[in-house]
RNA sequence: GCCCAGGUGGCGGAAUUGGUAGACGCGCUGGUCUCAAACACCAGUGGGGUAACACUCGUGCCGGUUCGAUCCCGGCCCUGGGUACCA
C-alpha cells in the first residue's frame, strides 16, 4: 500500500487533539524546556510559505527535546492589536475585533495543517482583557517605581517621596527628565499638583512634553524602531518631528543593564552587535560653556574633551529650549525663520538631504572655560536634539562634520591633535578634518603634548577639579514613547484630575476598550477613544484617549505562557520558578532593535520587583532567515498577445511579466492554466522552443504583487505536512536567506515514499522481522543517531534531512526489515516528520503516541571501523586510495606505502622527503 | 560612510572546522516498465580533455603561511542585511 500522507495526517492530528498529546503542566520530577515562537500579528493574507520556516524549526527541537525527557512548553498566540485591522476598520466600518477574530481563525486552521505540538490550551491574544489586564497591570507598576541609578533597580516611587519629603532632591541619583532642584522644605510646601508634576519626572512610566516622530496619515505618534528612512515602517508614510505631551517609559535608565545583559546571553554575535549599537554607549564628558552677556551656561557632551582647545564654535539643535532666549535682537528673524523651515521638513527629506549645511548665527557667544575665548553660537539641523544635551562644542579641525560647517559658513579652524611623524599644517590647506583617533596635543595649554588618551583622562580631572563639568557616559538608546492615538490597543488605566494623570487601583483591572461610532479621531483632533461615552471614572474624571503601542502587549507575552489563565497575577510564583526563562527562542531579525529591547527592559523592570526569577528573558535566540519568493517571468510581444519562450525572447522586443508561480512546473508554464488565469489572456498565443513554454524567474521579496506567494496549505494539499515540514527545513541552514522554489520538494516526497516502504508492503502489511541487525545495518543505524542528534543541538537541520535521505538510500541497498533498526529510526524521524512516524509506530504496535516514546540511545561500538581507506597524496594531490586495517601503527602505514606498486610511479625516482599520516585521515608524500 | 553576514556546479546547498571539494536533493541526459503519460526503478552529470582511461584546471580576485588551504593571515572586488549627521 502506497503511502497516503493525506489520510494519515488528518489523523493523527485528529488524535492528537482527542488525546490531548501537546498539553503540559508542570512536572517537578521533569526537567523543564521552554521554547517559544515570535508570535505572529494575524494579518488578513494569511500564512505563505515563509511564515512557518521558524515554527518548524522550533516544533522540531521541542519534540527531539521530549524525547529526551524533558518538559517541554511550547505555546503560540497571537499579537493581536494592529495597525492593518484598524485601517481596515476605517474603511469599512468592520470592528477590528472582527477582523482579527477572523484572520486568528484562518491563521489557526493553517498552523493545525501542518502538525505543531502547540499547548493551544495556552493560547494568548494580546487584544483580550484577561491578557491586556496584565499590560496595563505592569504600566501601573512603572507608574509607581522610579529608576534608583546607585542600585541599578527600579524602586517604589514611595521611597522616592519619603526621600524629597526628608531630604529633597539635592542628593538623589535617580534617572529623570529634567528637574528642578528643590530641599525637603520646598517639597513639603508644593501643592499636590506641583508635586506630582515633579514625580513625573522621575516614574519609569511617565508623561513628558516630547520631541516626537508625528505620522500624519496614520494620525498617531511612533517610536524610534517604528520609523525607518524617515517614513513608518507600518505603511511608508512620511514623519515629521513634533513636540507633544505623550505616555513614555524610561528604557534609557535601564540602557547599561541592557548592554551588559546582552554578555549573558546566547544571541549570535550579529544581534548582539544590533543592540549594542542601537543602545550606543559612548564615554565622554560633560562641559558647560558660559554665555557672554547672560546668566546661562551651556552644557554640551563630547567623547573628545582633550580637543576642548581646538572648539571654535558651538553648535545648538534648532529645538535647544534656550535657543530663543540667547538669540541677539537683530537675529531673531533670521533665526525664526530656519527654525521654522527646520520643523517644516520632513525625517525623509532631512534624511536624504544630510549632506546639504544649513544654519545659522544666533548673535551670541559661548566663551570656551578652558581658554576664556569667546567662540560664536549657531543653531543648525545637524545637532540633534535627541541626543547628549543638544548642543555642541564643534572642533572643525578633528570632526568631518565640524569641518564642513565651519568651511561653508567661513569659521576658524584649528589643530589640536598631530599625528606621531606630522608635522601640523595649516588647517585652511585641508580638504577635510583630520584624523585624530591617535597622535599627540598641540595648542593645547595644560594638556599640550600629551597623547590622546592621556589628555582625555587628564582633561576630564581637570574639569572635574574646576567645577566645569565632568566625566559622563551617554547612551543613544531613547525612552520609548507609548502613547499612540490610534483605537486598536490597549487603554492606559489612566485618568486625569485638574490635568494630573493618576492610575487606576488594581482590582479596577483590566480597564476594557470601549465602543466607539467611527475608528477616526474626533473633530476637535482627539484619538478616537475621545468619541466613546462615558470613558470616565465614577467620579467623572476622564480617561486617558489614547492607547498602548503594539509593543505593549508583546513584552510580557513569554511570562503569561507560563501561567496563561491566572486572573490574580501575571504570573504565579509556582510557574514562574518553574519555567523561568525561554530556554529557545526563535523569530526574524528585524525584532532587534524593537521587541527584544522592549521586552527585556519589560523583563528587568518585573525582576527589580522580583515578579520573575530571571534577569534576562530569552536564554538563547535563533533569528529565522527570510524565505524570499522565486518569480517566473513570461515574455510578451510589444504590442500584441503573443508570449514567446524564454530563450527565443531575444529576437523580438518584450516586456517581461509576472506570471503565477502556480501555474509554472519546472520553469514550464501550463499553457491552459495561463489562459484561465486573467481575462487578457484568454486567447493568447506562445511561441515555444521544444514545444515548451520556458519562463524566466528571479529571487524577489515573496509578495502577492509579483504573483510567486506559496501558501501552505495548497502545498499540503499536495505533497503532505511532512513534505513540508522538511523541505522548509532542507533549503538551507535556517538562519539563512532563501528562496522558496516548489520544483524540489519532490525529492523529499519520494523520500518519504521510500521511507514508508522499508517498512509497509504493497499490501499494506508490517514486514518488518525480529532478527538482530547485521553488523552493517546496525552502522547504518547508529551514524544516523549520532547524526541526527549532532544536528539538532546545532540547529542544522537541512543536513539532518540529508543524513536521513542516506540512512534510507542504504537500508534500502541493505534490504533491511529488521525492527531493531526500523523502530529507532521512526522515533528519529517523529520531530521533523510526526504524522508518518506516529503512523508507523502505530504499525509496528506500539502503544501511544510515538511523542511519548524515548530518543535512540548510540552505540559506539556499532561504529568502529575495522579497516581505513586512506587517501594517498604526493605533494598534497591525491593519487590513490590505501586500505589499511584500523589501528595499524604509523610507521607500518609508512612502510606499506612505500612498498606499494603505485608509489614507484608517482615517486618520479625521487626519494621522498616525509611521510605524513594523520590516523584515519590521510596520508601525504613530500618529495 | 560605519557595523555585521556572505561569495563553492545549471539551482538549493554539503565538507567531521587545516586532511579525498561538490554529500543530499532538484534539474538535465540516457535507459527499463507502459499503447501512452504519470509514478517507480537503473545509469550518468563541475569545466577542459579522451572512444574510454590517463591527465589537467577548479571554492569571488591577488598574494602569504603550511607537507597539505573552501577553512588561517594580508590586500582588493562584489552581494545581502542593519544603521545613519550620535558630537
Amino acid at each position: 500500500m502506497e503511502y497516503k500522507f493525506n489520510e494519515i495526517e488528518k489523523k493523527w492530528q485528529e488524535y492528537w487533539r482527542k488525546n490531548q498529546t501537546y498539553k503540559i503542566n508542570i512536572n517537578t520530577s521533569k526537567p523543564k524546556f521552554y521554547v517559544l515562537d515570535m508570535f505572529p500579528y494575524p494579518s488578513g493574507a494569511g500564512l505563505h510559505v515563509g511564515h512557518p520556516l521558524g515554527y518548524i524549526a522550533s516544533d522540531i527541537y521541542s519534540r527531539y527535546k521530549r524525547l529526551n525527557g524533558f518538559n517541554v512548553l511550547h505555546p503560540m498566540g497571537y499579537d493581536a492589536y494592529g495597525l492593518p485591522a484598524e485601517q481596515y476598520a476605517i474603511q469599512t466600518g468592520q470592528h477590528p475585533a472582527i477582523t482579527t477574530e477572523n484572520n486568528i481563525k484562518r491563521y489557526r486552521e493553517q498552523l493545525d495543517k501542518i502538525g505543531f505540538s502547540y499547548d493551544w490550551d495556552r493560547e494568548v491574544r494580546t487584544c483580550e482583557p484577561n491578557y491586556y489586564h496584565w499590560t496595563q497591570w505592569a504600566f501601573i507598576q512603572m507608574f509607581n517605581h522610579y529608576f534608583n541609578n546607585k542600585t541599578q533597580k527600579a524602586e517604589p516611587i514611595d521611597k522616592l517621596i519619603e526621600h524629597f519629603s526628608r531630604e529633597g532632591n539635592l542628593k538623589i541619583n535617580a534617572a529623570c527628565s529634567p528637574t528642578q532642584k528643590f530641599t525637603a522644605s520646598q517639597w513639603n510646601s508644593f501643592t499636590e499638583k506641583q508635586q506630582q508634576e515633579i514625580l513625573l519626572n522621575y516614574r519609569i512610566a511617565f508623561l513628558a512634553e516630547t520631541q516626537v516622530n508625528w505620522c500624519p496619515q496614520l494620525g498617531t505618534v511612533l517610536a524610534n524602531d517604528e520609523v525607518k528612512e524617515g517614513v513608518s515602517v507600518r505603511g511608508g508614510y512620511p514623519v515629521v518631528q513634533k513636540k507633544m505631551k505623550q505616555w513614555s517609559l524610561r528604557v534609557s535608565a535601564y540602557a547599561q543593564r541592557l548592554l551588559d545583559g546582552l554578555d549573558t546571553i546566547d544571541w549570535s554575535e550579529s544581534l548582539k552587535e544590533v543592540q549594542r549599537n542601537w543602545i550606543g554607549r559612548s564615554e565622554g564628558a560633560s562641559v558647560n560653556f558660559g554665555v557672554k552677556g547672560s546668566g546661562r551656561t551651556i552644557e554640551i557632551f563630547t567623547t573628545r574633551p582633550d580637543t576642548l582647545y581646538g572648539a571654535t564654535f558651538m553648535v545648538l539643535a534648532p529645538e535647544h529650549e534656550w535657543v530663543l532666549e540667547l538669540t541677539a535682537p537683530e537675529y531673531k528673524e533670521k533665526v525664526s525663520q530656519y527654525i521654522h523651515w527646520v520643523k517644516s521638513r520632513t525625517e525623509r527629506e532631512r534624511i536624504a538631504e544630510v549632506n546639504k549645511i544649513t544654519g545659522q548665527f544666533i548673535g551670541a557667544y559661548g566663551i570656551n572655560p578652558l581658554t576664556g575665548n569667546e567662540i560664536p553660537i549657531w543653531i543648525a539641523d545637524y545637532v540633534l536634539s535627541g541626543y547628549g544635551t543638544g548642543a555642541i562644542m564643534a572642533v572643525p579641525a578633528h570632526d568631518s562634520r565640524d569641518f564642513a560647517f565651519a568651511r561653508h559658513f567661513n569659521l576658524p579652524i584649528i589643530q589640536v591633535v598631530v599625528k606621531e611623524g606630522d608635522t601640523p599644517t595649516d588647517p585652511a590647506t585641508w580638504h577635510e578634518s583630520y584624523d585624530s583617533k591617535e597622535g599627540v596635543m598641540i595648542h593645547s595649554g595644560i594638556i599640550d603634548r600629551m597623547p590622546v588618551k592621556k589628555a582625555i583622562t587628564a582633561i576630564i580631572k581637570h574639569i572635574e577639579d574646576k567645577k566645569l563639568g565632568y566625566g559622563k557616559v551617554n547612551f543613544r538608546l531613547r525612552d520609548a514613547i507609548f502613547s499612540r492615538q490610534r483605537y486598536w490597543g490597549e487603554p492606559f488605566p489612566v485618568y486625569y484630575k485638574e490635568g494630573i494623570p493618576y492610575v487606576l487601583n488594581e482590582n479596577e483591572l483590566p480597564l476594557e476598550l470601549p465602543e466607539v461610532d467611527k475608528y477616526l479621531p474626533t473633530e476637535d483632533g482627539q484619538p478616537p477613544l475621545g468619541r466613546a461615552k462615558g470613558w470616565q471614572t465614577n467620579e467623572g474624571f476622564p480617561y486617558e484617549l489614547s492607547t498602548m503601542p503594539g509593543f505593549a502587549g508583546s513584552s510580557a507575552y513569554y511570562l503569561r505562557y507560563m501561567d496563561p489563565k491566572n486572573s490574580q497575577q501575571l504570573v504565579s510564583k509556582e510557574a514562574n520558578s518553574y519555567w523561568q526563562d525561554v530556554d529557545l527562542y526563535i523569530g526574524g531579525t528585524e525584532h532587534a532593535t524593537g521587541h527584544l529591547i522592549y521586552s527585556r527592559f519589560w523583563n528587568k523592570f518585573l525582576f527589580d520587583l522580583g515578579i520573575v526569577c530571571k534577569d534576562e528573558p530569552f536564554k538563547k535566540l535563533i533569528n529565522q532567515g527570510m524565505i524570499q519568493g522565486r518569480s517566473n517571468f513570461v515574455y510578451r510581444i510589444k504590442d500584441t498577445n503573443t508570449f514567446v519562450s524564454y530563450n527565443l525572447r531575444k529576437n523580438y522586443e518584450v516586456t517581461e511579466i509576472h506570471v503565477d508561480v502556480n501555474i509554472v512546473h519546472n520553469d514550464v508554464l501550463d499553457l491552459e492554466k495561463f489562459k484561465n488565469w486573467m481575462p487578457d489572456y484568454a486567447n493568447a498565443e506562445f511561441i515555444l522552443e521544444d514545444e515548451k513554454y520556458l519562463c524566466g524567474h528571479a529571487v524577489e521579496k515573496m509578495s502577492k504583487s509579483m504573483f510567486n506567494v506559496v501558501n501552505p496549505d495548497v502545498i499540503i494539499e499536495q505533497y503532505g505536512a511532512d513534505t513540508l515540514r522538511l523541505y522548509e527545513m532542507f533549503l538551507g541552514p535556517i538562519e539563512d536567506s532563501k528562496p522558496w522554489d516548489t520544483s524540489g520538494i519532490e525529492g523529499v516526497l519520494r523520500f518519504l515514499r521510500k521511507l514508508w516502504r522499508l517498512y509497509i508492503d504493497t499490501n499494506g502489511q508490517l514486514t518488518l522481522i525480529n532478527e538482530p541487525a547485521t553488523a552493517a545495518e546496525r552502522k547504518v543505524i547508529h551514524r544516523t543517531i549520532k547524526k541526527i542528534a549532532d544536528d539538532i543541538e546545532k540547529f542544522s537541520f537541512n543536513t539532518s534531512v540529508s543524513a536521513f535521505m542516506i540512512c534510507v538510500n542504504e537500508l534500502t541497498d541493505l534490504k533491511c526489515n529488521k525492527r531493531e533498526v526500523l523502530e529507532p529510526l521512526a522515533v528519529l524521524m517523529a520531530p521533523f516528520a510526526p504524522h508518518i512516524a506516529e503512523e508507523l509506530w502505530e504499525k509496528l504496535e506500539k502503544t501511544g503516541s510515538i511523542t511519548d516514546a524515548q530518543f535512540p540511545k548510540l552505540n559506539e561500538e556499532f561504529l568502529k571501523e575495522t579497516t581505513v581507506s586512506y587517501p594517498v597524496s604526493f605533494n598534497g594531490k591525491t593519487r590513490f586510495k590505501l586500505e589499511v586495517e584500523a589501528e595499524t601503527p604509523v610507521s607500518d602505514i609508512e612502510k606499506m606505502v612505500l612498498e606499494n606498486e603505485n608509489t614507484t610511479k608517482w615517486l618520479e625516482g625521487k626519494q621522498p622527503k616525509k611521510i605524513i599520516v594523520v590516523p584515519g585521515r590521510i596520508i601525504n608524500v613530500v618529495l
